[in-house]
RNA sequence: GCUGGGAUGGUGGAGCGGUCAAACACACGACUCUGUAAAAGUCGCGCCUCACGGCUACGCAAGUUCGAAUCUUGCUCCCAGCA
């Protein structure tokens, strides 16, 4: 049985799909690709609101003030993945973070190079110009292999030095374990998606986005990893009175917006069926993909 | 009414005689991606052109100068202090 893969924008309904999908197949695995719901006591600034009565699976992995990664994630789902593969059971992976999903779908071949702390260290404090130059010497058709904008991007050159220190093979040859199309959410309408998503945003205030970024902030303060997801950031300029709550509102909305249009970039050149929630109920799409 | 400070691109804000289509930032657009991916990074962003290049711009008008966003004068509008 194939996997189902719901992807798409934020804010478009897909966890409610997957849930959908997964009542109708008793025993389904739910797998949430989401790069922020790993972590736990981050509930309503990341919308972790998920209908109580369900089991998914990737989310809560780890603590607020925890590094993570999608080795991480993947290390704990996969397993999961085979297993009800093999048990016959249909999985439905949904989120929102590109990267995650291709690591079920492509795969990602270096993800076995581990961390190395030691070497980061060293190399965090050196240049641009400097990692270049390292990276060339190591291996100079890995370099050659990055386009423009990673060879000028630190955290790409770092892994891909820290990479091929190892002395493994890091040549790219990934073949596609998942063929089927996925199925993406979105909305082709910017002004009704910047509407739902600014309701959104309301909704989570008036749960407790406020008081969950102040609890945050005074247990593991903001040099953290987990604190990069959006919201936190303008939360934290609200509550240091930077901004007022209105501004608060409209810059969150804006970032939300933003990532959306990031998230289109991504999956655009991917094998997506693409669904508009402009035009469709998650229940009209549901009925559809059921065919 | 008097005195001082301003008026620059979608916005904030540099520039204060030539090397200015105008730093920097934001917004916006396009994009990249094999262990931070809600992250990180790249490119574009007056108009015409694939490009070399050309054209029009720094409140308005008139001057000075080989040359002005930058200097002078007048006007319009804004802000601050004094009345």
């Amino acid at each position: 049985m194939g996997a189902i893969f719901v992807v798409g924008t934020t804010g478009t309904g897909k966890t409610k799909l997957a849930v959908m999908l997964a009542n109708k197949s008793p025993g389904s695995l739910v797998i949430s690709a989401d790069s922020r719901q790993v972590y736990r006591e981050m509930d309503v600034v990341t919308g972790k609101d998920h209908p109580k009565n369900i089991d998914i699976k990737g989310i809560n992995l780890v603590g607020p003030n925890q590094d993570f990664s999608v080795s991480q994630w993947y290390d704990t789902v996969k397993p999961l993945y085979d297993k009800a593969q093999d048990a016959g059971r249909q999985v439905i992976v949904v989120g929102g973070t590109g990267f995650y999903v291709r690591a079920l779908t492509s795969g990602i071949e270096t993800l076995v190079v581990p961390i190395n702390p030691e070497l980061r260290a060293k190399l965090e404090k050196l240049s641009v110009g400097e990692l270049q130059e390292i990276l060339k010497q190591k291996n100079i058709s890995k370099f050659n292999q990055l386009n423009h904008s990673d060879q000028l991007n630190p955290r790409r050159l770092v892994r891909a030095i820290e990479v091929s220190s190892t002395g493994l093979n890091t040549t790219i040859s990934s073949v596609p374990t998942v063929t089927q199309p996925l199925i993406g959410l979105y909305y082709q309408d910017l002004e009704m998606q910047k509407k739902v998503i600014r309701e959104r945003v309301l909704a989570r205030i008036d749960s407790g986005a406020i008081k969950e970024t102040e609890n945050l902030l005074s247990k593991y303060g903001s040099n953290i990893q987990g604190i990069s997801a959006l919201g936190y950031l303008q939360i934290r300029r609200y509550i240091l009175g930077e901004i007022s709550l209105g501004e608060l509102v409209e810059l969150w909305t804006l970032d939300e917006l933003r990532y959306a249009k990031r998230q289109l970039t991504y999956f655009r050149k991917q094998n997506v069926i693409w669904y508009d929630r402009g035009r469709m109920s998650i229940e009209e799409i549901y009925d559809h993909i059921s065919r």
